[in-house]
DNA sequence: TTGGTGTGATTGTTCAACAATAGAGATGTT
DNA sequence: AACATCTCTATTGTTGAACAATCACACCAA
């Protein structure tokens, strides 16, 4: 009688649920403050109540979702300052693992298939394929630092900034500009000077950061 | 018939379980490689499997236990390469903090009554206490670069790393040499000159690096 | 409006059950 | 003895039902 919403792997566990609230997550299916119920999301899921906990244990170690003792787990609303502080983590993390990173390194490669696919997407307005590709190549930049834990907070720091911009509209405005400065970057770094590479995209960041947090502004004049 | 060996805290959920594990876990009382049997360990804490398996998840999060689907979860055994990964990253991260600090900053403060705890253990012998002391300092260069996630994500790597000082003979060769350096590098920083703090603290990271793989592969030959 | 008070819905936690799996031991073959 | 194969068993994976604890909200009194 088990495993019936989700389909049957035989390897993995009930952490498949995991995965696929991170994928309702970031495709938008459920929005940031939005409650998740224990009973009705299991249902719509397919499994149990327990599992479904053991799942949301992951998500708000996450950050993806914030957990309120006795009243429920809800998608995290990011925050100006949480927002402030992803990009000052970002600034920390990406600009230096460029300026320290050895040249002809492999990641370079992902690099530029990243830049490609975020062509791609743009050619066909899908703004939700750039944002993805997007992050692809910073996290290409992360992975420069050889740092398998580095590279796992990054992404869990991509994800949540990835929640951040669903809840904004003006995607084009957000994703697109990027593409070409992305390029620019990665041709001061295989030109090899690392140190403009890593300039460029410190400034590349706080424009961004700028960008967004004008959007968020706007979106949430609460705030 | 709830909360029994966890004394009933009124606040919080069985997440006190987790704390609860933590603390076996710095203490020794749990050793890396040990399985943690669901059954066993539930009863000796009062608690279901069921809440049990939640608090795992967020331990196995953290990397401080390891889960092997189908046959239970493990203290994590720290390998080399996760200790290589670890120093590497504390180099990344502390340095840059250390280089980029602005100067006077209130962390300042919480470096300085670490040395002194550290101190105060050394005299009474108390290595744990040393290696504690030294981990908040550390933890306070880190928060220099005022990023609560990245806080968060240094707490993380210290506690595993803890895990393989935990596992090692010689804690004095391993903690005690390291209080007078962390008083140079303060000296260092307060002094005015940041770059000079983080090229002290870069070798120093070396050393300890170099120091902590040796007692590994002495104590575990077999890796 | 302000301040209780009950009431219903949801979470927190336990328990008992069963399916699925890995590992150990037993068996049999060469 | 060496090796493959086959039970068998202990443990994990997951479920569903139960009940206690807690919160949100409507209702009512002053």
């Amino acid at each position: 009688m088990n495993r019936q919403g989700v389909e049957g792997r035989g390897r993995a566990l009930g952490e498949t649920v995991g995965d696929e609230i991170r994928r309702l997550l970031v495709e938008g299916e459920l929005v940031p403050g939005q409650r998740l119920s224990e009973s009705a999301l299991g249902e719509r899921l397919g499994v149990s109540r327990n599992t479904l906990r053991e799942a949301f244990r992951g998500l708000a170690h996450e950050g993806l979702v914030t957990h309120r003792p006795n009243r429920g787990v809800f998608v995290t609303t990011p925050s100006l300052a949480s927002l402030v502080d992803i990009y000052r983590l970002r600034r920390f993390i990406e600009c230096q693992a460029l300026r320290e990173a050895v040249p002809g390194h492999p990641a370079g490669q992902r690099m530029r298939t990243a830049i490609e696919q975020a062509r791609d997407g743009r050619e066909r307005q899908d703004w939700q394929a750039v944002g993805s590709s997007n992050m692809a190549f910073h996290a290409a930049i992360v992975s420069l630092a050889d740092s398998p834990r580095l590279d796992a907070f990054f992404r869990q720091v991509s994800a949540e900034l990835r929640l951040a911009f669903g809840m904004l509209s003006d995607q084009e405005w957000l994703h697109g500009p990027y593409v070409e400065r992305n390029l620019h970057v990665l041709e001061a770094f295989e030109g090899g000077d690392p140190a403009q590479a890593a300039t460029l995209l410190e400034q590349y960041l706080s424009q961004s950061e700028r960008t967004l947090l004008a959007a968020y502004a706007r979106d949430n004049p609460a705030d």
